[in-house]
This record gives structure tokens, sequence and C-alpha cells, in this order.
DNA sequence: AGCACGCCGACT
DNA sequence: GTCGGCGTGCTC
């Protein structure tokens, strides 16, 4: 009998140790089903025969071994640990999160990649004559003449015909075992390199074999793919495999074809759109190394490689990269921590990279790779403020922008309007008294959705129908306050009654395929007015749009969110680089009644680049990220005090035990109240890293004994992207 | 997180 | 008399 130490799924800090019983064997990364309690669980072996195990007497043996050979790699393990101390996450729960939910529940990995049915000797000799009073399985016979068919592309009514060929003998099972994909020698050509995009190439192709991070900055349009694409050929002719990080938005079919067309080796994509089933064959056959390439959202960084040997990591300033809730990992940051640990380059690529990687660059960390033409050699589109103080205002379009867009129109182009706010009117208020329509859970107004004939909170989701009167003086008078998409598509249809208009943001997409569908039809149409959210910034190309117009920018200029400028000059550069981006080229128009305000007039007139510089130097002055580091605690309780008590004990004990490091709060969330429950936070700055860790961890230990503790629900976030 | 235990309020 | 509310404690 030895000791085994085991991480569990559940939100402790610490792991259990267990008996092993002899004649068993497990390794470090091996699943085991143990008792827990009343429940059975899975949890990872972490640790064989621990120094300091639990009192012996008092140790469960385990149930029983999940794995001969370990799920998890030793390197998997050094990440996964390393993430789990970085980001302060129960350690059980990291390594859980990164095995498929089949493995989770303890299902046995499959031996074989498929089961493919093929003719035996007898069936090759077999004729038609032999099977002609069975037309099923004639025609399953025929089809098996063409090749080996996999057991799951035969439909539910061809076994019965299956069952009786395999019957006879004429068919038989074989299992394709798992392995390495075979290595290529010829991909076929790529595209003609401009300079800048060959001295990337070969910069990345020259970091093959060791760890080297690489910031890709390239203006849209300038052919980032293009040069992921002919990095990654020659890995291919090694046999090295690779993994390609996207935004959620980001992974289309499209996506997929490009790197699937241009080489012939398996490319998987990693997706939520997944199913259990598909899930575990992806992980299995990057596992193995049976795909080359693998496409996939932030949690494809916990993909198992056999042989990897480069990470990309696309629009790595998206903030879809970290992950919102739970085990809030950025999967741009641990990306590098894995290149580190497989030795291997990692290139983050953006036309609009985030402060901190460009900070890395302008620091020396990562090799700065620019690419500063489009590869067409195309204009860059022309962006023009449009001045809302100084001319009539309909609709909220100014005189200009209608004229401009009826212009685009005339010309037989596409014009996209941005508003980030959906529905019909982001509040219905009185017009007598000024009343406004709240949400009951939360410190918020109501959203009012017209077609629905509802109220819906954007916030914790409830909705009610819509009011008749004011809440508080009772007056039939209720008016909608402020625009929003649905609104704005209702008012432009009678201003541009020839010409269809399409709204895109998440109500009008709710079905599935529909987003697909109202792209195709965009980029297959005529002239025509589209009116999106922030879903139409991101990763879609629209060939015939050559004006853009954001119909709002001010509610960035004044956010309390200091990553606001950033998000916005993104937000306008990304948008830019969709319009015109065939043979004609795009303006865009940025609306605002600030428009001599600094960030706006630099953006406008020195580019995202210069704009990053200056913002940059800001960041220095302040003391913001990147150059301190940023922690944040948030704590909410349906009392109101509790969590600020709970904060406030923090904040007296990390003053005692860590007094440089500087806190703000307990302050109240930006949105106080959301669902019924009260919100605060606790920022935590610091100069140094280590010591900013080791506070951390330090008050989560203290809090654990605290009776306050249990009354409140509180999350910590490291490096937050959102301060919402 | 689950799950059980335990001690008080409103029902068949 | 029981069902069930959620406070408290524990999980190797």
């Amino acid at each position: 009998m030895s000791v085994i130490r085991v991480a569990l799924p559940v939100p402790l800090r610490q792991s259990f140790d267990y008996l092993l019983p002899a004649g068993s064997e497990v390794k470090v990364g091996c699943r085991v089903l143990v008792p827990f309690g009343k429940r059975e669980l899975v949890g990872i072996v972490w640790q064989l025969q621990p120094a300091d195990a639990y009192a012996e007497d008092t140790l469960k043996p385990i149930i029983e071994p999940l794995d001969s050979t370990p799920v998890l790699s030793e390197r998997l393990c050094q990440l996964l640990s390393f993430a789990a101390d970085y980001y302060h996450h129960p350690l059980g729960e990291v390594l859980i999160s990164a095995i498929p939910a089949l493995l989770r529940e303890g299902k046995p990995l499959p031996s074989c990649q498929s089961l493919n049915y093929q003719l035996t000797q007898a069936g090759l000799a077999a004729t038609e004559m032999d099977l002609q009073r069975a037309p099923k399985q004639l025609a399953l016979w025929q089809q098996l003449q063409q090749g080996d068919v996999a057991a799951d592309d035969i439909p539910a009514e061809q076994r019965p015909a299956l069952r009786a060929l395999l019957q006879k003998q004429l068919v038989a099972a074989i299992e394709v075992p798992f392995a390495p994909y075979p290595v290529i020698t010829t991909a076929s050509a790529g595209l003609k390199l401009t300079t800048d995009q060959a001295l990337a190439v070969s910069a990345i192709v020259q970091a093959q074999g060791r760890f080297q991070p690489l910031l890709l900055e390239g203006v849209t349009g300038s052919g980032k793919t293009e040069v992921y694409l002919q990095s990654i050929a020659p890995l291919l002719a090694e046999g090295k495999q690779v993994l390609v990080l996207v935004p959620e938005i980001g992974l289309t079919p499209q996506t997929l074809a490009r790197f699937a067309d241009r080489f012939a080796v398996p490319v998987l994509s990693w997706h939520s759109g997944l199913t259990d089933t598909e899930r575990l064959r992806c992980w299995q056959q990057a596992a193995t190394g049976s795909a080359a390439i693998v496409i996939g959202t932030r949690s494809a960084l916990f993909l198992r490689f056999a042989n990897l040997g480069l990470i990309v990591v696309d629009e790595e300033h998206d903030a879809s990269l970290k992950q919102q809730d739970g085990f809030r990992y950025h999967a741009r940051d641990l990306a590098i921590k894995r290149a580190a640990l497989e030795r291997c380059p990692v290139v983050l690529g953006s036309a609009t990279p985030s402060l901190e990687s460009l900070h890395n660059a302008l620091q020396g960390r990562f090799q700065l790779l620019t690419l500063s033409n489009r590869a067409s050699g195309q204009q860059l589109p022309q962006l023009e403020l449009i001045n809302l103080q100084q001319q009539p205002v309909q609709f909220g379009l100014a005189e200009s922008t209608i004229q401009q867009i009826k212009k685009t129109l005339q010309q037989g182009f596409q014009v996209m309007l941005f508003l980030n706010r959906r529905g019909f009117a982001p509040a219905l208020s009185c017009d007598e008294c000024g009343w406004v329509a709240d949400c009951q859970r939360c410190d918020a107004s109501m959203t009012w959705h017209k077609s629905d004939r509802q109220l819906n909170c954007h916030h914790c989701g409830s909705s009610r129908p819509v009011p008749r009167q004011c809440g508080h003086c009772g007056s039939t008078r209720l008016v909608p306050l402020g625009q929003g998409t649905e609104q704005l598509e209702t008012q432009l249809q009678p201003m541009f009654p020839d010409v269809p208009v399409v709204r895109l943001d998440r109500d009008s997409t709710r079905r599935k395929g529909s987003l697909a569908e109202a792209l195709q039809h965009i980029t297959e149409g005529g002239p025509q007015l589209i009116v999106g959210t922030q879903m139409l910034a991101k990763g879609h190309h629209f060939p015939k749009v050559t004006l853009v117009v954001i119909v709002d920018v001010d509610g960035a200029l004044f956010s309390s969110d200091f990553r606001a400028p950033e998000q916005l000059a993104q937000l306008i550069t990304q948008v830019a680089g969709r319009a015109g981006r065939a043979q004609h080229a795009g303006k865009v128009l940025l609306q605002s009644r600030y428009p001599d305000h600094g960030i706006l007039q630099d953006i406008i007139h020195n580019g995202y680049d210069s704009f990053a510089r200056l913002a940059l130097t800001e960041r220095q002055q302040t003391l913001l990220p990147p150059y301190q580091f940023l922690a944040l605690f948030r704590a909410e309780s349906h009392q109101d005090d509790v969590p600020r008590q709970w904060l406030q004990q923090l904040v007296e004990l990390a003053q005692t035990a860590a007094p440089a490091i500087q806190l703000l709060g307990p302050i109240r969330a930006p949105l106080e109240r959301k669902a019924g429950k009260y919100r605060w936070q606790l920022h935590c700055y610091s100069a140094s890293r280590a010591g900013l860790h080791q506070l951390l961890d330090q008050l989560i230990a203290a809090s654990q004994g605290w009776p306050l503790s249990r009354k409140l629900r509180w999350q910590l976030d490291v490096d937050p992207v959102d301060l919402s």
C-alpha cells in the first residue's frame, strides 16, 4: 500500500491523499476514481508518495485507477499548475477543466481513432449474383468496393445490411489506430509575399525549436494569415503540430478552409459547438499527433499535443481570449507560458495589439514584426469625424452623414452603421414626471424591445411586459429614451425606401445559422444598409461596404474603465479595416459631440500605432497596467454591507502584510446591484508581480477562516480586462 | 461544490 | 404530529 495525492474538482484549495492498493499502478496525470464524502469523484493523481501525507490510518483507498498512461502530460501538468497558482484558482478545478467532459466523467479513452468496415477476401471475390436477392446488402457491398467506410458514416437504415454482410464474413471491422499524421513534403504554393511579410515569415521560421514570442503587428488586409501559413509550412515537413487560437467569433468555416486548402494534413477545429464525442476525438487526435493543425478558441490552449512546434494567437488583443467566469485565465498569456514550456515560438498577431503586448515588444521581450502595407497595395480607409453639435441631427444621424449614406447607396455600394445598443431604446421613460422603468433586481434601466413587446434587462436577463402607465404618476405618455439598433433600423427604412435595411445583433441572429445566412445575403446582395452592434466588427469581411458609420463614439470617451479608450481605438481601426476591402477605398464616419477630444484626434490623424504609444506613456504616468500589475477582488451578497465589510477586512490585513501594495476600495462595482445582489470591488496594484501574488495568497488563506466568508460569494480576477 | 445534520416555522 | 427552510460543518 502506498499513498497518492489527488487533485479533485472541488472549489477547495487543497489536495486529498488516498491509499493506492498494492498491485494498482498510477502515474502523475492519471485519472483515478475516489470516494469523497458520500460521493465518488474523478480526480487527477498529482503526487506519488507525498512526504507530508495525511494521517495514514484515516486514509481511504481509491476505488479504481482509470488510466494506465497519464491523460495530462508532464508539460501540461506544469502549465496547469502554473495557471492555478497565477490565477489563484483551485488546482483540481483547473486540471479537470483541461480534459474533455467524457474523460471528466470517468469514461475510458477510446483505443482507436475509428472503426472502419472493409471487404474481406471473400467479400472481394463475391459477385453481384451472390447478393442479387438482397438489394440493401448489394448496395452496401458496392459502396465498400469503392473503399473502406467508417462506422460513424453508416446510417442507421444500413445497419441490418451491414450486420448481414458481417455474418456472411464478406465484411470485417478493422480498427484504425491513432497515429501521427503523415509528414508532407510539398504544399501548394502560397501567395507572393511583400517584403514585410517575407521578413516576418523568416523571423518566425528562424525561431523554430526554441522559445520566442513574436508580435506580428499588421494593418488589416496586410496578410497576417498568409504569414501564418507560410511559417507553418516547414513545420509540417517535420511532423510538428501547430495550435492556432482565435477569438470566439473568428472561427468560421472560411478560416478553417484557408488552412485546410493549403496543406494536405488534418486540420481540426475546437470550439464550443462540438459534441462531447467530437471533443474527445479532437483531443485524442491532438494528443496522439494525428492532427497537424488545430484551430480553436481559448480552451484549445489546454489541448495535449504530441509534438507542438508553434502557437499562433490571432487577434491577440481580443477580450474573448480572457475567460470571464470561474477560472479566469487569459489564453494569450498562458500561450506564452506554454510556448516556454514546449520550447517553441509563439506568434501574437493583431492589427491593433493590446497595450500589454506592445509594451512587451517595446521592452524587447517580444520580437516585433510589422506589416505596414496592405498586401493588395490598396489604400486604408479614410476616417472622418462628424461633429454632432454643429449641424442638424435626425434620428441620431448628422445631416452630412445622411448625405454620404445617400451618395454611397447611389453609387451601388453598401453602408454599415454601428450602434452598440440592441433593442429599440435603452430606457422607457415618463414624459411628464421623468420616471424610468427600472429592473427590479438590478441597478439599471430596462431596455425596451418593441418587436417583442416587452422590457428586458440586459444585465440579469429578466423581462416583463411594457407598462401602459408611468409607475410613478400614472401618466400614459411613456416615451423611449435613447436609441437602439431596432429603432435605428425602423427609422432608416423610410429615409431610404429603395434599399433594404438589415439588422445584425444578438436579437436578430438568435436562430442558429441565421447569422451566416444574413452574412451571405450581404456578401451577395446589392446596395443596402446594415445596422448592427459590436458583433459586426469582428472577423467578417464585407467587400461591398464602402462606408461605415459609428453612430456614437462618445460613450467610450468618458468611461471609468481605463481600457475604454484602447478598446475604442481598436474598434475604430478594426471597423475601418472591414470597409472597402475590394477595389474601392472605404470611409469611416465617427459621429461625436466632442470631435476635439484628444483620443479621437490622435486616432484620426496618426492611427492606432501612434495612439497606442501615447496611451502607453499615459499608463506609465498613472501607474496603470502594464506598468503595474492589477488584481481585482469581486464580492457580492444580497445584503449590501456584507461584501463591503469582507473586502474591508482584506484591506486591513493587506495594509499590515504588504504596505507597498496600493489598494483601491472597497468600492461599489459599476453596476451596484445585479440580479438582486450588491456588488463591491477591491483593486490591488503592485509594481512587483511576486509581491502581489504573495499577498493574494495570504489574503485568500486568511479569509478562509473568517465567518463572514460564508455569507457572500467572492472571486479574484488576476489581470482583469473588464473592470465591471 | 455537494451532501448531511440540525434546529425552528406552517401544513396534511 | 411531519415537511422543509437554510445555517453549519465536512470532505483524505
